[in-house]
DNA sequence: CCTATCACCTGCAGGC
DNA sequence: TGCCTGCAGGTGATAG
């Protein structure tokens, strides 16, 4: 579950759910997700420090602890669950466990064990964190303007799914919301960057923000879930417009939604709605 | 600089 | 039923 609005909607669960809440000790049965320090280091560092703060940027969560910060990426199916000491689970997939000192615990959920965690010294600004430093604009950041996109844009020979994709950019979308953008703003996956006006990106921005905010307020998209997991199941996936639809009829015009593979990702457009080239 | 491929992992759907 | 292939919301490293 790991595109911007479905990290947004963890970090407000987790925040109305452990705010506040002290660490007592950390389990690690996977030591790989713990990408630094190591997890001994890990281990001891992070106990007896509280939640502080809770935030997110591009596809990151950021909580803030008493001492440091932990920041967590969920790549393609990291998960977490809050439960009670004694309620009973399946812990063939939970790779970390967070006791905390009210007798719950924070379990990290991923049948993939793609996820990360780093834990760092606080710093002042979000990419002097190793992990941030080669991560651009996060798609709400009040920085990130449409001139900034066009710059980028602009020169590029890459086409525009690869370039929407690109975190270093713009973080957030992944592949479900770039598809949506791509469709709502009219292009066509495959168009190159340099054909793309700065009018355009100032509709890219736009399409992209209300498109992030409907999906945050429907609680992110859920299309491949095996289990459920504490309001983080979200409802966006009935709104899509295109991904995922190959084959159904487009919402606008009734054309039959396509689905390509661009740079090994399954791409879906309205070849009517979405022109050019 | 860029593209293509693999690596990291597991499980599910579909074809035979 | 079982085997095999392809596919999955992500990213980083490496080879050419």
């Amino acid at each position: 579950m790991p595109e911007l609005p479905e990290v947004e909607t963890v970090v407000r669960t987790l925040e109305k759910q452990i705010s506040k809440a002290k660490i007592e000790n950390v389990e690690v049965f996977w030591d790989n997700i713990i990408a630094t320090p190591g997890v001994q280091d890990f281990k001891d560092k992070i106990s007896g420090q509280s939640f502080e703060g809770f935030g997110r940027y591009g596809k990151y969560l950021i909580f803030t602890m008493s001492e440091s910060v932990l920041i967590v990426h969920l790549r393609m199916e990291g998960k977490f669950y809050i439960r009670n000491k004694d309620d009973r689970y399946d812990s063939k997939h939970i790779h970390v466990i967070f006791h905390l000192e009210d007798g719950r615990q924070l379990q990290y959920h991923d049948t993939r064990k793609f996820g990360k965690m780093y834990l760092y010294n606080k710093e002042a600004n979000i990419h002097d964190y190793p992990c941030m430093k080669s991560i651009g604009y996060d798609a709400f950041d009040e920085e990130l303007t449409s001139s900034y996109l066009y710059s980028k844009y602009h020169r590029s020979q890459k086409t525009m799914k690869q370039l929407l994709l690109d975190q270093a950019i713009m973080a957030g979308p992944g592949n479900i919301y770039v598809d949506e953008i791509c469709f709502s703003s009219g292009i066509h996956p495959l168009t190159r960057g340099n054909k793309v006006s700065k009018a355009k990106c100032e509709v890219i921005l736009q399409e992209t923000r209300r498109i992030l905010n409907g999906a945050i307020k429907y609680g992110g998209t859920t299309i491949r879930s095996y289990t459920s997991s504490l309001g983080v199941d979200g409802r966006f996936q009935l709104h899509l417009k295109v991904h995922k639809r190959e084959g159904e009829t487009c919402k606008v015009c009734g054309t039959e939604i396509k689905r390509i593979v661009v740079n090994t990702r399954s791409t879906y457009y309205c070849p009517t709605c979405q022109k050019k080239r």
